[in-house]
DNA sequence: TGTACATCAGTGAACGCGCGTTCACTGATGTAC
DNA sequence: TGTACATCAGTGAACGCGCGTTCACTGATGTAC
């Protein structure tokens, strides 16, 4: 063995601040190294180059923000109604208690060449239709396209956050995860779609 | 005068299918001149480069959008239901007859260098904003912070369409129409926020 | 414990490719007379 | 109508900058004995 890689973690936190920022394509490796306070070349010890790099990254916090969700979603032991409430109010504390992170995976998802798709399991869209469509089975939502529910709740959750983000709303995100969580039943409730 | 410019619109046309299906960045002054038939310098004939062409375009398209959905739902002779039912049907006509300028503008929305932005009019978001406020001091809708409201509304609408953009939905997007209104309704039936 | 060695994180100058842009040129069209 | 000229859309080779990547090197750390 040699020395530790002190820097790695510099570097992947730099990335993804600037690429929650700015974009990937609107960032460079000058524009990381320098914030991590690092030279250029030392990405290149972790990782095959810019997009291996953008993309590992993008995996590992989509798996970190997917994970505890989908736990929240399918505790089976809780009612419907207060899964859907708690996965919506952990959203919305997991931006607000780590905005670059969950930026980065939210404006980040079709930057990617080459059509790269994540895995079933930690895709939160897919999570999101097995959510409604166990629902449905169970008579907890009105039969209907589990997809068009799933998007609809989707973006009644991400679309507020959004606007947040572009300095468009002024509370703090957890206190929408109520209001938006009673849009939410509102909105299930007779859905005979 | 001289000859009438006959490759604008093709190189417009070119550069609008690009930007929507690779994104601005990922789109070369090359392709959009190979996929248009015309030479690379004929762009400059007309814009001043890459980047002031695709805001010129954004900006263009953004309202070619906005106008007519201003339209339907501020057309006051309209009870507020019908409104809405129509401004959502618009908006799921408009990305079904053209989904290359509707993906345009609304994947594009986050790609310009320098926090460039749209003015108060021609943005849909503030339009559906005002048009909650309106809406509220009517009573037509219950009180409660617009801006949110209109976030979670725009969000019911958007992201089935982007899914459908994206594969993950199967039926014509007009179809969806119906099912995203009363939704909509439903989500704005007593909503105490 | 001390010494020789292997490993590998980190460096930064150099490289070369791809990109947006430039520019001298062509030629089609409209205008002046 | 015919001729000379001005305008400007369009061309495409050339340019040069900025980017991601490479590579010979350094030196800190861990291991073998």
């Amino acid at each position: 063995m040699a020395r530790p890689a002190v820097k790695k973690a510099k570097i992947e936190e730099a990335a993804i601040r600037l690429f929650a920022t700015r974009g990937l394509a609107r960032t460079t490796i000058k524009d990381i190294a320098s914030l991590a306070g690092v030279a250029e070349g030392a990405l290149y010890r972790h990782y095959r180059g810019k997009n291996d790099m953008a993309w590992q990254l993008y995996c590992r916090e989509v798996q970190r923000f997917s994970e505890p969700l989908g736990a929240i979603l399918f505790e089976r032991a809780q009612p419907f109604a207060e899964r859907l409430r708690r996965a919506i109010r952990f959203i919305c504390r997991y931006y607000q208690d780590q905005p670059i992170a969950f930026s980065f995976i939210l404006l980040t998802q079709h930057g990617f060449p080459g059509e790269r798709l994540l895995d079933e399991n930690r895709n939160p869209f897919d999570m999101a239709v097995r959510f409604v469509r166990e629902e449905m089975r169970r008579r907890s939502v009105p039969k209907g396209d589990p997809a068009v529910l799933a998007a609809m709740l989707m973006g009644t959750v991400l679309q507020p956050l959004v606007m947040h983000r572009y300095g468009r709303l002024r509370q703090k995100p957890v206190s929408l995860a109520a209001k938006i969580a009673a849009a939410c039943q509102r909105m299930l409730k007779g859905s005979s779609q």
